[in-house]
DNA sequence: ATATTTAGATACCAATCGGTATCTTTGCGT
DNA sequence: ACGCAAAGATACCGATTGGTATCTAAATAT
């Protein structure tokens, strides 16, 4: 029995890996047997049912995101240079084999949103995440005088939330980074205009 | 031997239906026989694979789409009212049970972008069209002296595309139509300023 | 009216699906 | 050193997958 937290946390990387990049339903576990190493019976030992799986892995996929996010929003000082860590961010989306696959919010989003499986609630809670914490800057932003008084926080969020995960949709179809190095070119000037 | 036509129209429409809500590969044939009524053999007469019939039934979706889209934007006289014509197209995303499961084009890239099934090639000429489509709206504008000349029109069909698409997904998600109406309220303004 | 296509139904195929019961091996506590 | 508990492997389950071969029934051509 070699640790068991360490072929937990395998299993929930390669199978994070695998449903972001071919889709949750379209992942079997005999996939995710192949990719680990390991055997049906170990999988089902530290998870109860694919399903489980599937909304585990994209809990640890998201709150890796939000992490590394975090971090590097904390990083920026001030307002601009937040949203502008934040674009960063998301721009590497493209590049990073962190996340092969692309956001997993949209992954997820797209896959779950006709369903009421308990993977649409999961990504649902991803997507509060974000928006709240966009909302955040723009909120602190305000406070500190670096953003316009009357700017709707909420209203902004949700324009660079939408515009980004667009742009990375576009550009992993096009696989090159024209759409989302427009998209965030945009929201730079868009950042801009609201701020002092 | 009923009609072969009318079944076929009839397979595409149902399979097309299944594929937008729960996914391409997430929906069996057997579904398809339960929705249209059909049998395996009746399918696979008209069909030679599960394959083709997915590239076929987005290829008649992406057809609807264009035809729908394309006559609102001729109806509209100028170049504000054809943009304003777009996007309540894409707003009305949300309400038409035309097209269950959202966007066509979102749905089969989320799915197909990292494979290079024929279904992938596909869904990035829908795209191309639906870019040249907005961009060449831009094009007429500056030609008829309603859009400033220097505007990029390129980069802005990526905009508004990048945008419409995120916001759809965002209000699939949280049901309701707060994200749409926000980003099609912010991309008005922006068709504002680059108008004359 | 009859023969010929052909649309569609039926019955099957091997492979794979998610899941489970059981067996073997490994590491730890004593 | 030994025994026990837990980790992981093996072998199986019924159901479903995409796909095919064959049969029946309906429409058309003669």
């Amino acid at each position: 029995m070699r640790n068991a937290e360490t072929t937990k946390q395998l299993i929930l990387k390669e199978s994070a890996n695998l449903f972001n990049t071919q889709g949750y339903k379209a992942t079997s576990i005999s996939d995710i047997t192949k990719a680990t190493g390991l055997t049906k019976g170990a999988i089902y030992r530290h998870f109860e049912s694919k399903g489980h799986l599937e909304k585990q892995a994209l809990r640890s996929l998201g709150k890796l995101m939000f992490t590394e996010l975090g971090e590097k929003i904390k990083l920026a000082p001030n307002f601009q240079s937040k949203m502008e860590a934040t674009f960063a961010f998301f721009e590497e989306y493209m590049h990073t084999p962190l996340y092969k696959g692309g956001c997993p919010l949209m992954n997820a989003a797209v896959e779950a949103d006709d369903t009421n499986s308990p993977l649409r609630q999961q990504t649902y809670n991803m997507l509060a995440q974000l928006k709240a914490s966009l909302q955040k800057i723009t909120e602190n932003g305000i406070k500190n005088g670096q953003v316009r008084p009357e700017t709707d926080s909420v209203f902004y969020a949700t324009i660079f939330i939408a515009t980004l995960e667009g742009g990375i949709m576009m550009s992993k179809l096009e696989r090159n980074d024209d759409a989302i190095t427009k998209t965030i070119q945009h929201l730079k000037k868009l950042v801009e205009e609201i701020s002092i």
